[in-house]
RNA sequence: GGGCCGCUAGCUCAACAGGUAGAGCGGCUGAUUCUUAAUCAUUACGCUGCAGGUUCGAGUCCUGCCCGGCCCCCCA
């Protein structure tokens, strides 16, 4: 910015000081918000009527100022919305009207009493007596017709955008009411918001490669976990029955449109169930979310029609992939799904049988737009989860697909600790052939198992994917606060300092 | 990690084919007692992301780097 404003207003500061005028009081006494006052008095008065017998009093950031010699209106901007301020020398007295005339920049927070009246033009306002400055501004305010456009400055300064980007605020409220409307569903049907470790000895629940941090007291690596799954399994094991974890994993992986490092999940686990039953909890519960957001089950995201209503499609991934790849991903030798693969162009780094699947699996993800539950994957993929009861080369798991986009993931968890073990112990060779994203053992969880584990249900859902759908932004970085950004230079930051 | 595109005033954007860097909003000063993208007058705003190079001359052309966006690879 020009420093010439900021010094502008530090002089500004300066002299109210002197005045005796605080520039940064401690409290304000509002009796209504913004929203309140058009509650209030929107329906009780018409344009040009005042209502001089009533008193409110309110505050916010001044948004704009249009000065008209003897008399000013602004616009005061809180979290609720906005409403505008208007003042005149006349009521207020030439000492208050002055310094108001003097001191008050678009950025200041002010508060203001005065009685409620609607302009000519049916603008209701606040008619202006008294008002305090409560926070001065230094720095100008992004434009207000364009608002704040630069991607960079939207996700490096957050509050910028909240401020000037009203539709960006409403998206974050959105968010935070979906979140709690997942914990009053869960909460409602008995099931226990816990909390496990973030900071892990091994990593385990996912494929993929975690943070590693130094934990100084005792002198040991740890892991950031990538997931909560293998302590919620140890709860089961203990004697919950119904448990869920919201809260963030992190990922140390690359960074996209729908994969922020760290990111928030929300894991369910129900003993005594299947696969079966987290499907039929997801589809209800994401359904009466979206009805709870949204108002009815279609939705349009990025001009695309998504249809949410029930029932949800199913088909297991061998079917899917016969479909439209006419390739059998049970049956076909690797060669000949190594070639289905590559003839669709895709190079293959590692030819282990696993892999494969996966690949053919991301060439027709994409082909998915409504919510659809993609059952069985295969037993190589899925090391977690349990065997399926028709077919022990697959699992008893689905992944709920939206607009090809992953959204949540289930199974029947594995609960045999015989097979578990055999299943950590492929996934380590693995990892010593070089895969860095295969599972760790995790010896304290196998013994665990071999407590006992009652048959199991458990759910995982990716809520900023989630919230993607609800708000229609194409970007994960947008329903993140504060998503990840590469830090500035070191010389622009020495400059910011000076 | 690889490829493509972008970076101009606090913000939103201009600047032909290489020839003095502009506008609107915002800021300063002034006028204005119902405005609402208020209006009118006045004025200041710039290491054109950074560092080099080509050229008489670079916002513009070339090279490297920073940061961002998009695509590819990979985790959800």
């Amino acid at each position: 910015m020009s420093l010439e404003a900021r010094q502008q207003r530090l002089q500004e500061i300066e002299e109210l000081r002197r005045l005796g005028i605080e520039p940064y009081p401690y409290r304000f006494e509002r009796t209504h918000n913004t929203e309140e006052i058009r509650k209030a008095f929107d329906q009780r008065l018409e344009a040009g009527q005042t209502l001089e017998s009533e008193r409110v009093s309110t505050a916010g950031r001044v948004m704009a100022l249009r000065k008209h010699g003897k008399s000013i209106f602004f616009v005061l901007q809180d979290f609720h919305g906005t409403i505008q301020g208007y003042i005149r020398k006349k009521e207020a007295g030439d000492e208050v009207f002055k310094r108001f005339d003097d001191f008050v920049n678009i950025g200041d927070h002010i508060g203001i009493r005065g009685f409620p009246f609607k302009s000519k033009t049916g603008e209701l306002t606040v008619f202006v007596l008294e008002y305090e400055i409560l926070s001065k501004s230094l720095r100008t305010l992004p434009e207000k017709w364009h608002g704040l456009k630069d991607k960079e400055i939207i996700y490096r300064q957050r509050y910028l955008d909240l401020i000037a980007n009203r539709e960006s605020l409403n998206r974050f409220v959105i968010r935070s009411r979906a979140i709690s409307f997942i914990r009053d569903f869960l909460n409602s049907r008995g099931f226990l918001e816990v909390e496990t470790p973030i900071l892990h000895h091994v990593t385990g629940g996912a494929n993929a490669r975690p943070f590693v941090t130094h934990l100084n007291a005792l002198d040991i690596d740890m892991y950031l976990r990538i997931a909560p799954e293998l302590h919620l399994k140890r709860l089961i094991v203990g004697g919950f029955e119904k448990v869920y974890e919201l809260g963030k994993n992190f990922r140390n992986e690359g960074i996209s449109y729908k994969h922020n490092p760290e990111f928030t999940s929300i894991e369910v686990y129900q003993a005594y169930a299947d696969y079966s039953d987290m499907m039929e909890l997801t589809e209800e519960m994401i359904t009466e979310l979206v009805r709870f957001i949204n108002g009815g089950l279609k939705i349009n995201y990025q001009g695309v029609e998504i249809d949410f209503t029930r029932p949800w499609k199913r088909v297991s991934m061998r079917d899917y992939i016969k479909e439209h790849l006419d390739v059998d991903i049970l049956e076909d030798p690797d060669e000949r799904l190594l070639e289905v693969v590559e003839s669709h162009g895709q190079e293959v780094s590692m030819k282990e049988r696993g892999h494969l699947i996966e690949k053919l699996w991301d060439l027709v993800e994409d082909g998915i737009v409504h919510p659809t539950f993609v059952t069985d994957y295969p037993v190589e993929i899925s090391p977690l989860a349990k065997r399926h009861r028709l077919d022990p080369r697959l699992t008893e798991r689905f992944e709920l697909i939206i607009f090809g986009r992953e959204i949540a993931n289930a199974f029947s968890e594995l609960n045999d600790p015989v097979d578990q073990l055999e299943r950590f112990r492929r996934q380590a060779q693995l990892r010593a052939a070089g895969d860095e994203e295969a599972q760790m053992m995790d010896e304290d969880f196998v013994r665990a198992l071999e407590y006992g584990m009652p048959p199991t249900g458990g759910l995982g859902i990716g809520i900023d994917r989630l919230v993607m759908f609800l708000t229609d932004v194409p970007s994960i970085r947008d329903v993140i606060l504060f998503p990840l950004v590469r830090p500035q230079g070191r010389e622009e930051r020495e400059d910011e300092e000076a």
